[in-house]
DNA sequence: GGGTGTGAAATTCTTCACAGCC
DNA sequence: GGCTGTGAAGAATTTCACACCC
């Protein structure tokens, strides 16, 4: 059996251990080697990944999402312009900073006067692309069927969840707010012909590399990792995880240097 | 009454509106100038946080991160030397980056040999201050009912939940994981007498900036933001933020950019 | 051979400061 | 007066490449 480790770095740019990705291997690749084949894709993907826009920086999108939530709370309270100074306060960025992340999009303010708010959190929400809906499909849904206000808040963001999945087969069958539980074997197959484009990875951490390679394979381009392993993917294929206990530990950094005393 | 806005940069470094701290400020102040005092102690606070040991990047200590859960993983399948490599392919990061991460904090592996997977793995925890225990308040523990094995997750990570708070009266009383849920109102009295360094605020988005107000006065020095407001603090107090609605939209953008052609 | 640790270069991100506008 | 948008300077972070070690 060939692994990642066999290849050349010019011929194989799988980004990890083959071993992760093979307890599903055998669902839609028979007799040839996997590796060879999602590195194949890996390549093609990354190819035609790179004639995109300039690239903005991943923290740029986090703070536009930060100034869109200060910006409805303007809109709430009925204020009608506001200035960077004004977003800045309320989020914690220096002013500046603020009109370099909008300048990159466009000229959305005028001088002396500053923002409309309702203007700028529209265009905000043009260029997160919250107006346009997305498909996204949900790998082992537990947290979807604790927290029913969550498929709302997705919706609010114009996120559609088309389908779920589960590598436990206990859940597979279940009724999770009116979807049925499909088993992770089909995942590539529905993922592909629903067009999904977004995911949210929540199985046992050492399935997740897995899962995430099938996701991959349908053409997911964004991924939202709720587990506590860390997900390796092509360049174009985004991942930002969530993890509270792992935050936590991070958090275990800056307590400890606190205290140097004890 | 004062507000944040009435003082001048170089007096006041209260950096949000007061306004959102307000609904709390009763509580603890009767009379006089809320936003002069929390005002001060952030001054004070900034200049006894100044002198710390060399400022070590966030997204460093992320990567600490990933390298300990990778590392428990090779561990685990009973491997004991690891170089950068190995590891780097496991969480998707450039060998040399590993290494200059690691540099900051010593020299751990050794030239031609690699690194010790086990001695690694416990230098990263020291690190991370992972062996010595913090005291961490909850405030609202909503979560936490929902996922009881969240708390043994913290405690993995050696951080005790010590107390439970909320805003909403309806929460006050109950019982969850043995322990009862105290009015937010007593707060900061008690999160100093108990001396916790870490909290969770998991509020209806509105009151997190208070809380964090609260709990920044009580000596809190990190901070899990589980609500989509963003919450500001002043030098030397750190906070995380897990959203995953928020995270959602984040990746709304990384899909929107993948088809142009619609 | 392979692997670490580290100066120095390269790149990316942030701040500063000011022209231009109202 | 105040505010935006942006070139240029400054910081920070990442990559490169090589000395040194086994």
């Amino acid at each position: 059996m060939e692994s990642c480790k066999a290849c050349t770095a010019a011929v194989c740019p799988f980004p990890h251990d083959i071993e992760m990705a093979c307890p599903v291997r055998a669902q839609f690749e028979k007799k040839r080697c996997y590796s060879r084949k999602l590195a194949d894709y890996y390549t093609s993907r990354q190819q035609s990944a790179a004639p995109d826009d300039k690239k903005i920086s991943d923290r740029t999108i986090t703070r536009l999402r930060w100034y869109l939530t200060a910006l409805n709370g303007f809109i709430e309270q009925g204020t009608v312009r506001v200035s960077s100074q004004d977003i800045g306060r309320k989020v914690g960025v220096k002013p500046g900073l603020i009109r370099r992340d909008l300048s990159h999009f466009g000229e959305f303010g005028r001088p002396s006067i500053g923002y409309d708010a309702v203007f700028l959190r529209d265009r905000l929400q043009d260029i997160l692309h919250l107006d346009n809906a997305k498909i996204i499909v949900w790998v082992g849904p537990r947290r979807l069927a604790e927290d029913a206000s969550l498929m709302g808040r997705f919706a609010e963001q114009n996120c559609h969840v088309a389908a779920l999945f589960s590598t436990d087969p206990e859940w597979i069958g279940r009724n999770i707010a009116g979807m049925e539980v499909h088993p992770v074997s089909s995942l590539s197959e529905k993922a592909m012909a629903l067009g999904a484009q977004g995911a949210v990875i929540e199985v046992p951490p050492e399935k997740a590399q897995s899962v995430a390679d099938l996701l991959v394979l349908a053409g997911v381009t964004a991924m939202l990792n709720l587990t506590s392993a860390v997900i390796v993917t092509p360049p174009g294929v985004v991942v930002r995880n969530v993890d509270v206990a792992a935050e936590l530990s991070a958090l275990s950094y800056y307590c400890g240097t606190k205290d140097k005393r004890e």
